[in-house]
DNA sequence: GATGAATGTGCAAGCGCTTGCATGATTTTC
DNA sequence: GAAAATCATGCAAGCGCTTGCACATTCATC
């Protein structure tokens, strides 16, 4: 090996134990280089080549070559430099997620749930997640793409068309996240308009005739406006019209919810039961609702989606529509994987949800 | 430029509108080569070096020039291989995040403030998010500098030897998060005393005298331990001691919290007030003092950690300590960044929290 | 109008890994 | 026992980008 003669320091197995606390890795120590699959290669005495099939294809090495080369790469401590393999193989094992914001979300859990699913191949997340300001910037798919992700997850169907153009033109799979459909590409999601239906039929089952609606933004966001769709649709299936007085929209969180809440009642509406566009929202109107003296389900049911981990523990436990929010970080991981994989993947059709009924929806009760 | 003209086909600037839906970039389809720093170069008719120059470093380069290939490299919508650019610099501008597994609980809104930040200054994040079973194997800090990250932030003091071994190998730079000291590097954290005072000061200083604790479980995780270790030590410096009668160790989520506090109920105790290890403890044991009929404050007092949004919306709403969790996100950000800079980066101090005072407390009531 | 400095660009050698092809070693086959 | 087939390994050419150095310009200086 020509090569290693020439390198100045032979890297060192061995991790300094005597250096005491190496607070961050300074710029004045002479860096240690870093082992290399020639240095495997040397001290085991084959050819790089070798080590490299050795790693990803042992079958087609001796096996006593394969022990020698294994043996002198745990030695060293080899670590694969990823930027060299993934400019050699054009892949990366990586995958972007393109999320916004996601403090006090679901969306957490959703990348959770994706980073499960690709971890278990041998795929790591790279995590984008802009707050509003950046959300509609094609700059940070850019920064995925910088990055050689293999494929990309979004979040939501309404992309700027260049995110659209920028993922064409590098011929790289991408899959959108809580979404039914769009011409653009395949989509993980479910049905707005089942879990409507199932808010709706069970207000109605109820008695319930005089609904509120308090729902997210429906002009710059695609998935309340699906939901506020959905949800008059299914009323209208029964019969049924939103109260426009008990009708807000708002931004999530619990605060506006809380805020929203407090001017429905104070607009004193005939309304006797609140659908809430999330379970923040909801625990925001529970909350108000509980500080003017409204009880709940007696006086007011409120209804929501989501079915967030803290939803049985509001006060009344609230009744919400689970939604499939580890389904769709699976199916979503799943099907990126097959298109890296080769296989023609099959997007998933709408994933299924359930009414968790608790105790913040009741009968209407005589005023 | 002989290299542009063996090369099979010009990438085409113009993306496919005719294509229809392209649902996932196919294997069979011949994969657009990706547009490449050097036929930027030949549509610029100036060499590879240059263009890489006016990328990375403009004022090196005649303004007229410049102009030409920013021109060129806008027409031919390039993005710069990662892979070639980390490996010839041998920086990725990534930075790996290891934290444990994160559906519900303070772990995601502490990446969003670090991804934050770090995107602010042109970095992605790496998120590694382990579940129980894979959080020790070494494994998986190894899949991230696989990656090539420039840095790792990991999610508390005690890790794996191995862990740090690694990357002391390979001198990256590394800061642990939610941690206050550590022989092994640097820490962002607060410090669980000062949290433990808090609350006992609040609930001495309404003359609770009997206390317990729902904490979470000591043996495999070093901040429930330093937060019961804390407490402990608050409680003896008010002259008092946990009631051990009323000390449960259980895995953190609403439905342990719930648990351990029908437990407590059932053991007949005479505590006044209830300390849990978090906000979700305390949102179940609240929830099961409401189902026991059990009045809180005037009954039984609950006062927990973190200060997660639906704090203030559980029943009644949760006195707790603000932890600084986005502050730690910004701060591990913050010295990463500067040990990359070359900076000599500072270790923050313990950073700053506060006693939010809600309606889960309150002086003690006759019995 | 030479000389030197300053400036802008090209050249080409890497960065560490993969892999098609060639080669040499070993086994199988008739 | 020679030819053929099989197997294991080495060789070396990339992958796309950066950058030290050399070389051309251009411009100021005497």
């Amino acid at each position: 090996m020509a090569r290693s003669s020439n390198r100045p320091q032979t890297p060192s197995p061995a991790v300094g134990q005597d250096e005491g606390r190496q607070v961050c890795a300074r710029a004045d120590a002479p860096a240690p280089r870093p082992v290399s699959l020639a240095d495997v290669a040397a001290l085991s005495g084959v050819s790089t080549g070798t080590v490299s099939r050795v790693l990803s294809r042992p079958d087609m090495i001796s096996a006593a070559t394969r022990e020698k080369v294994l043996a002198a790469a745990e030695r060293l401590g080899y670590v694969a430099n990823g930027a060299a393999r993934a400019l050699a193989l054009r892949r990366s094992r990586t995958i972007g997620a393109l999320v916004p914001r996601f403090g006090g979300s679901s969306f957490p859990t959703l990348v959770q749930s994706m980073e499960t699913a690709l971890a278990a191949e041998g795929y790591t997340l790279l995590l984008s997640a802009p707050d509003h300001a950046r959300a509609q910037d094609p700059a940070v798919l850019r920064a995925l793409l910088e990055r050689g992700v293999d494929a990309v997850a979004l979040l939501g169907a309404e992309q700027p068309a260049p995110v659209f153009a920028m993922l064409q033109q590098h011929g790289i799979p991408f899959v959108l996240l809580w979404a039914m459909s769009s011409p653009q590409g395949s989509c993980v999601g479910f049905d707005e308009h089942q879990a409507a239906a199932l808010v709706v039929d069970h207000l109605a089952d109820q008695g319930h005739q005089c609904i509120g609606f308090i729902g997210g933004q429906t002009r710059d966001n695609g998935r309340a406006r699906h939901r506020f769709n959905g949800l008059v649709q299914s009323l209208a299936r029964r019969g049924l019209t939103l109260c426009e007085q008990a009708h807000l929209e708002t931004a999530y969180g619990f605060a506006n919810g809380y805020q929203a809440m407090q001017a429905v009642l104070e607009r004193q509406t005939p309304i006797t039961a609140m659908v809430c566009g999330n379970d923040y929202l909801a625990a925001g109107a529970l909350s108000a609702l509980d500080a003017a003296g409204v009880e709940v389900p007696s006086h007011m049911s409120v209804i929501s989606f989501n079915d967030n981990d803290f939803a049985p523990y509001l006060h009344p436990p609230l009744t919400t529509v689970r939604l499939p929010i580890r389904g769709m970080g699976e199916a979503a991981a799943r099907y990126l994987l097959d298109c890296l994989s080769g296989q023609r993947p099959v997007q998933p059709g709408p994933l299924p949800m359930e009414l968790v009924v608790r105790h913040s929806t009741g009968p209407i009760t005589a005023p």
